[in-house]
DNA sequence: TGTACATCAGTGAACGCGCGTTCACTGATGTAC
DNA sequence: TGTACATCAGTGAACGCGCGTTCACTGATGTAC
């Protein structure tokens, strides 16, 4: 363990905490300063900047997936639903640089599949919960964790748990009724 | 009619348009290019480029809030809610630049009383249709239409109407059984 | 009616900066024979 | 065991560019007396 990482992988690391720290997209040059490299070392493991964003969007969703599949286990039937809920607003309260970047270039690159692959997890959860196929249940779910996700960014976190579990409640209701 | 425009309203015009068009935030130069007048104009107008762009995010705002306004009045009782949800997506479809800015900044500058004073419209509708007040349920409304609108901007509008309003329906499903 | 002055919108050149990317390179490590 | 060569990760200087912003300015319009 503690094995000397790849300078790949550092980019994609300090890529990743630059944007949960600072401001916007960090720059190649910024990148390399921080890890005392010079400005070149990115271009023998990413051919552009475009390409080591894109590197980054697929990372992030990879872990995406990994919190949501974790949290979909700790809990059976429809609490696996809500925990997953909340792990999904969790993950961009914890990295809310990389969520909004993974979220702004989703459609390019190829981050749509590893996207998809992430949504995955949500979707196998639902069909597996409903008795038959809903149309719009996976959608409204979707959605309503994205949008819960969005607003808590936008305000700081000023939503408290219990907003949250209620509100995901009310999709749960939805869909036990519909 | 066919005043002759302030520069200021232009500016703000031909930011939005070129968030829509265009990839990212526009520079002050490009824009003062596009409108063939000076780089130093906008001056004249917004103290700094940051200050701009508050005001394309209130400007955006206050367009959201028009839109709502009309969707609401164009139906009676619940069918006001689901003509407001589709609305909004509607907007950020429309507008995908100005959505996006207005999203990325709505937490900084004066962005959150426009903000707030755009989803009074939504807030207002469903505590009108709610016999009482029902914990979580303006927010799961919130998230759901805009969860909904990001996946739209994300797919680049792969969601039908029937798509949406069967999402829609699922939390409205939801508020009556809650 | 004329003159002096203030206000205002926009100009044009220049600043310093950080950026992504190019180029030719260095030095270490591995491999063939 | 030694030599020649290829591969690889990273270097350092330089490029051209567009940016936000500064400064001192111009010329038109309004206003006081």
């Amino acid at each position: 363990m503690n094995e000397p990482q790849g300078l790949r992988q550092r980019l994609l690391d300090e890529a990743i905490a630059a944007l949960d720290h600072g401001g916007g997209e960090p720059s190649l040059r910024a990148l390399a300063r921080q890890l005392g490299v010079s400005a070149m070392a990115s271009y023998r493991h990413f051919p552009s900047k475009a390409a080591l964003l894109g590197a980054v969007v697929a990372e992030g969703f990879a872990r995406l997936e990994t919190a949501l599949r974790a949290a979909d286990q700790s809990a059976p039937g429809a609490e696996a639903l809500m925990a997953q809920g909340l792990a999904y607003v969790d993950f961009a309260m914890a990295q809310p640089g990389l969520f909004r970047l993974m979220f702004g270039l989703a459609g390019r690159d190829g981050g749509a599949a590893s996207r998809d692959h992430a949504y995955g997890v949500l979707t196998a959860r639902i069909t597996a919960l409903l008795p038959r196929p809903a149309p719009g249940a996976a959608l409204a779910c979707w959605a309503l964790v994205h949008g819960l996700a969005m607003l808590q960014l936008d305000r700081g976190g000023a939503l408290s748990r219990q907003d949250l579990r209620q509100a995901l409640a009310v999709v749960m209701h939805g869909l036990a009724a519909g």
